[in-house]
DNA sequence: AATATTACATTTGTCCTACAAATGAAAAGA
DNA sequence: TCTTTTCATTTGTAGGACAAATGTAATATT
């Protein structure tokens, strides 16, 4: 009987295709693998682990999709330099993430569109300035924002900031807060948000005022929206 | 002679383990597949994609590594909660990763830390503080600041913000800066840094300041690391 | 009839073989 | 020596096989 012996661990229950996964992260590391330095071919990892090579191709597929690896049509594999933002891509599903996860990421994008506010005083020019005012100009005159509009004016705001990454970061996370709203404003139809701090009050603040200002006025701005959620 | 044909792209070069692996997450966005939702075996995608099982398993491999798909030994395929981070984690190698990623990481972990001033007021709480107070108060008398205080101080710090992506976020990049101050860091021994804004001093404007005060402090504290690596 | 046992069917995990395409290297020819 | 041809290597894809596991159905037992 076991039902009573002291360690009671799930312990390895990893796949052959997790450890093979593992063995070749660690193989990497270990090694001191660079982008460019080229790979043992899949027969003689097989053959070194003692699996299949079925089961090495599937560790090695993984790989390939996160970018740490490519193979060159008979070149045969090589190190390579993975994008960092794109394996968080294939995750951003707002119907399977956890409602956790969903809040996370949003407050995520909250420092973010404060935190900003230090680079855009600090690379702001004069045409990219002039490019903003027409956007938010245009948006003056609108009854409603809708979320092109939103994506318009933000957009542009990270546009400015330089990093690339950041960029990149809120194309990503947009659709996540897309569905939030659209999934959360349904019973009441379409909620009138007034908002406090407009996006042309933001403009102007971005234009003569200081990063301290600038980073209050965004954090009100964002919070009508926060709010709306939390409700 | 296709030499001056009017389109010359790349075209599809994906391979069907690639297209099977999108084909895949269409049709799980198209069905609107939430967790717990069972899928269709491996037999059945192969058939209907008209591939072999094997491309199928290679394409399904990478979905499991995700976490978008578990597999109960017996019963088949269910769909699953994804952990945003954790893909990410995957790929945090800072041997392979391309400088310009490390930079942006670093930019990113700046913002992180200047934008959870906010979240640090609105949830501080005495018996954290009180914590908190302990770590700096030893590390006062401490001439010089390891690898592991700092990831003491600013670990708490994360740890205060409830937010627990921000935790996790935090520790996944610390590795990252680690290997980047240890190989800058070499030339010179250790270049012992005169902070001009201690952990002390972010730990009182904590305690009795404001979040605005908390911002700048904090700004002036990672910019001493920030130059020390741009240099 | 109710329960316990057994047999079966299904599905994943793993292995094996085979072969086409591609491509660098080597061999053969001019 | 240079060009062309052949060859060997390696990945990509296909398909078959079987063990392990496990839910389900069928059978046996009390």
């Amino acid at each position: 009987m076991n039902t009573k012996s002291g360690l009671l661990e799930p312990l390895e229950s990893l796949s052959m295709t997790d450890r093979v996964e593992n063995s070749l992260r660690e193989f990497f590391t270990e090694n001191a693998f660079k982008p460019g330095d080229p790979l043992p071919n899949e027969q003689e990892i097989a053959q070194r682990l003692n699996v299949s090579r079925n089961v090495v191709r599937e560790a090695l597929s993984r790989l390939r999709m996160l970018g740490m690896i490519e193979t060159r049509p008979r070149r045969g594999m090589v190190m390579a330099q993975p994008d960092p933002l794109a394996s968080i891509e294939k995750v951003l599903n707002p119907l399977i993430l956890s409602q956790s996860s969903l809040n996370d990421i949003f407050e995520l994008r909250l420092i973010l569109e404060m935190g900003i506010a230090d680079f855009l005083f600090a690379r702001k020019t004069a045409k990219a300035l002039d490019e903003l005012e027409l956007i938010v100009e245009k948006q003056k005159k609108l009854p409603l924002l809708s979320k092109e509009d939103e994506i318009e004016f933000h957009g542009k705001l990270y546009d400015m900031t330089g990093n690339e990454t950041f960029q990149r970061f809120q194309s990503l996370l947009f659709p996540v807060f897309e569905h939030v709203f659209t999934s959360l404003s349904k019973p009441g139809g379409h909620a009138v948000i007034k908002d406090p701090v407009s996006h042309y009050d933001l403009f102007k603040i971005l234009k003569e005022g200081t990063s301290e200002e600038f980073q209050q006025a965004m954090r009100i701005h964002l919070s009508v929206y926060y709010n709306t959620i939390k409700a």
